[in-house]
DNA sequence: ATATTAAGTCAATATTACTGACCTATTCCG
DNA sequence: CGGAATAGGTCAGTAATATTGACTTAATAT
């Protein structure tokens, strides 16, 4: 004798998706394509800093006095620690270079109004200069790659940045968290 | 007296587009973009580097010992010559770091099979269980970053990356160039 | 009054990097 | 064949960047 079969008896077996393949749903995360992102990184990062080294060279300079300056000209008032906090050097690291740059009048510290521990740092006319002739190199670099690639994948670009930097770092860069929480 | 006006007079006036804003149809080249690029590439750089710190420093080696081993294990075989080029250091430093690999055991050499001048470098296998070990923190980050970015942001990122890069090295990572050219 | 914090400093040391000069072995080429 | 070029190694000296630990000062906080 034949039953009628009951409707969805078979409800949960496996149903292939209607269509194929799917525009790419789902990341690529072999390990072939993590060695590609490692290389990724480390071959955008050597050309994107070497850029800045002829310029830092003729002026006897390193890469942590750019790092400085960069980070001080982009946050004005900030302070030692806070400065520590995103470079990740020890203080005598930092000290060196920082009273380096004092030194030759690139930058310049004020006591802090509330708080007179605090040496709020700032770029002086003269480390403005040097540090946009500094961004300048880079800037052009950055604005050929983004030109390259187009506006989606710049903002798939800022998205992964985002998310392979530390919480704390992503925080900061929203503007909704201090230098010192990097 | 009244003149008609001839037709398409003002043809050579400026038209403003019919709709705005359109969905993003540029890059935003802007010195602003230009300076959030300047720090994506920093923390992205710093947060990624630093996860295998803690795995070298408890085996007494630095960055650089990672960089040629993974350079090596990616690209078995490799030239003294290949290493330098994508390291862009000289050849004294890379003399301090491999050697120590060798020492340690876990990079093997071998002279060429054409030319005896040359000494090939691999990984033994104490040199890939290190880097083994290495790369899978790195790769966690990684996969991490690019589960929460998702596969168009991911394909965005290894865009600019690669236009970032020098030419060279683009073509090293396409496989249709050699470490020398970097 | 005491503890904490921000910052500066000193001393010693390590790592990574550079330059220039020089040597050896090997290959290339006229 | 013999000289030039190449791949690599090495030595000496130096510079830049980084570390740690201990200590001091000034200012703030409790």
């Amino acid at each position: 004798m034949l039953k009628a079969k009951p409707r969805y008896a078979n409800a949960d077996r496996f149903a292939p998706p209607p269509k194929l393949p799917p525009p790419t749903p789902v990341v690529d995360l072999s390990d072939a394509e993590m060695r590609v992102a490692q290389d990724l990184l480390f071959f955008a990062y050597r050309d994107f800093t070497n850029v800045a080294d002829q310029v830092l060279e003729e002026l006897e300079l390193g890469r942590a006095h750019h790092r400085a300056l960069h980070f001080i000209g982009r946050n004005p008032g900030i302070t030692v620690s806070g400065l520590l906090a995103i470079l990740r050097i020890a203080k005598q690291s930092l000290a060196r270079v920082l009273n380096a740059l004092v030194d030759q009048g690139y930058v310049g510290q004020a006591p802090g109004f509330e708080d007179r521990r605090l040496r709020l740092l700032t770029l002086t006319d003269k480390g403005q200069v040097l540090e946009q002739r500094l961004f300048t190199v880079q800037r052009d670099k950055i604005a050929q790659a983004y030109r390259a690639a187009g506006p989606q994948a710049v903002q798939g670009f800022g998205l992964v940045m985002r998310a392979m930097m530390d919480k704390g770092a992503s925080t900061y860069m929203d503007g909704t968290g201090s230098p010192e929480d990097t």
